[in-house]
DNA sequence: AACAACATTAGAGCATAGTCTATAGTTGGT
DNA sequence: ACCAACTATAGACTATGCTCTAATGTTGTT
């Protein structure tokens, strides 16, 4: 398919996917036979990427971090052992942010309750 | 205390700290008293808003909601319902975080498992 | 009095992650 | 042949969240 269509189906824009591919983060390929223009062809695993990118950059990953995971999944780049360790990696650190969300939560909780029950000072 | 003390308890440069008050998150006070300078003197509930913004930070929160929190708990800008209803806001917001970060450590769980069997075919 | 270490404001500069504009060429339908 | 709708590239512009510099004044110690 051609970038319009990704777009269509990725909820992108054209933009923003050209930007993703300029990060790297997916790429297009050129077909040699035509010879009139010089479109980039992506496949679905192109979408599949660009619905990776969006959850994990909801997660708070940035376009670096995701740069990584999709190379230690989807490319040869890494060998066997580094991408198991980037993963893991991503494990430890998502692990993190779950910790965090979950002290948060109850901060903020308890903010609440004061508020209920009057005993915010303020 | 002064600025640079609430810096080294705090963590954050004094540029920093200077940044959020601009962006309204904590303020000095100056003291009235004194006229050959304009310091602002800081307290302790400086120090725990620093303390509080940092956390908030790192789970994701914008300058502006950290902002709105801090109204809603250490300020009297909102009505009680106000205040209820913005807490519950951010309580939501955390909710859907901690189901997005689940999700995407299966993901990622998941991509490790098929390096490591070998299922991942790239 | 000299000096380091602090304080203030204003504004410049930077990284991240887009978002948009301009220019130029291509394609598909009528 | 014409035209809307697409494509590519380069580069300008924006928002967020810092981070740093410059200019100037104050404080505390020797």
């Amino acid at each position: 398919m051609l970038i319009h269509e990704l777009s269509k189906k990725s909820g992108l824009s054209t933009h923003t996917i050209r930007f993703y591919e300029k990060s790297g983060l997916v790429k297009g390929v050129r077909d040699k036979n035509t010879k009139s223009n010089n479109y980039f062809h992506y496949d679905d695993e192109a979408l599949e990427k660009l619905s990776f990118i969006q959850d994990a950059k909801s997660v708070g990953f940035t376009i670096s971090e995701i740069g990584q995971i999709i190379d230690a999944w989807y490319n040869n780049k890494y060998s066997k052992k580094e991408k198991i360790s980037i993963l893991e990696g991503k494990l430890v650190a998502l692990e993190l942010k779950l910790k965090e969300i979950k002290e948060m939560k109850k901060l903020i909780s308890q903010f609440k309750a004061d508020v209920i029950t009057g005993d915010c000072p303020y």
